[in-house]
DNA sequence: CGATATACCTTGACAGGCGAGGTATATTGG
DNA sequence: CCAATATACCTCGCCTGTCAAGGTATATCG
């Protein structure tokens, strides 16, 4: 991975919950779909990703329920809560603080010219 | 704080040689440093902050030295290395990518027109 | 029939953040 | 004069999120 993941830390949930706004989705398809919008530089790793999907559900942002796949592995959908769009728009919300404070803290130090 | 720290994580070293790449800084000022460029919103945990110049000395990032204050509280002062300075630049790097990716993963879900 | 892909899950270790506690000096207000 | 506050350092132990490693099961392809 071309990404430090120690850096993502703490957005995982933030990311799920991204895809499930766009529409229900099951656990090994919604990191391929992470992989596929970042063009293979991200993924998340299997136990954080499952460990994630449960805290989500365990805080209300998310319910589950088993697809009805007749052939192939059977899938565990989730569907996002309205709990779950509410904190979405926050943990974005908050991210988008966080950036600015990192950025505005390593905008200097280097390369600045006057 | 109006940040949250867990989305900060990770940075915290680069935040600091950051400070440490304009001048020399003892660990309160820094923090001061912080606070200031934030305007209030953000500072590190003491303990955090200690235990973070603790591993950037330990992996040779910085070096440290008594201040000779001959009044107030004992000052340890620390200097950037040039090893630092090649470290500030990878993880500005790292940075940077994470912050992209985590970006447009959390561009989609939600205001999109068209 | 073995390898690979899909698809799920858990356990235990690890690392960073931080609350809580501690030390010491100087200043300021009542 | 003394308590409170600010400066300035430090450590211990807990908590939380990540993840390597291991496990289960089904379908396909050579």
């Amino acid at each position: 991975m071309s990404v430090a993941s120690e850096l993502i830390r703490g957005n995982t949930e933030t990311i799920i919950l991204a895809q499930l706004m766009k529409h229900d989705g099951y656990g090994y398809m919604v990191n391929k779909a992470i992989l596929n919008m970042t063009e293979g530089r991200f993924e998340l790793k299997e136990a954080t990703l499952y460990t994630a999907f449960r805290r989500l559900e365990d805080s209300g942002c998310i319910v589950s329920y088993w697809g009805d796949e007749t052939t192939g592995a059977r899938r565990k959908y989730y569907s996002i809560t309205d709990l779950g769009r509410e904190s979405y728009r926050l943990r974005k919300k908050d991210w988008k603080t966080a950036e600015a404070i990192i950025d505005k803290l390593l905008s200097e130090g280097e390369g600045e010219s006057i």
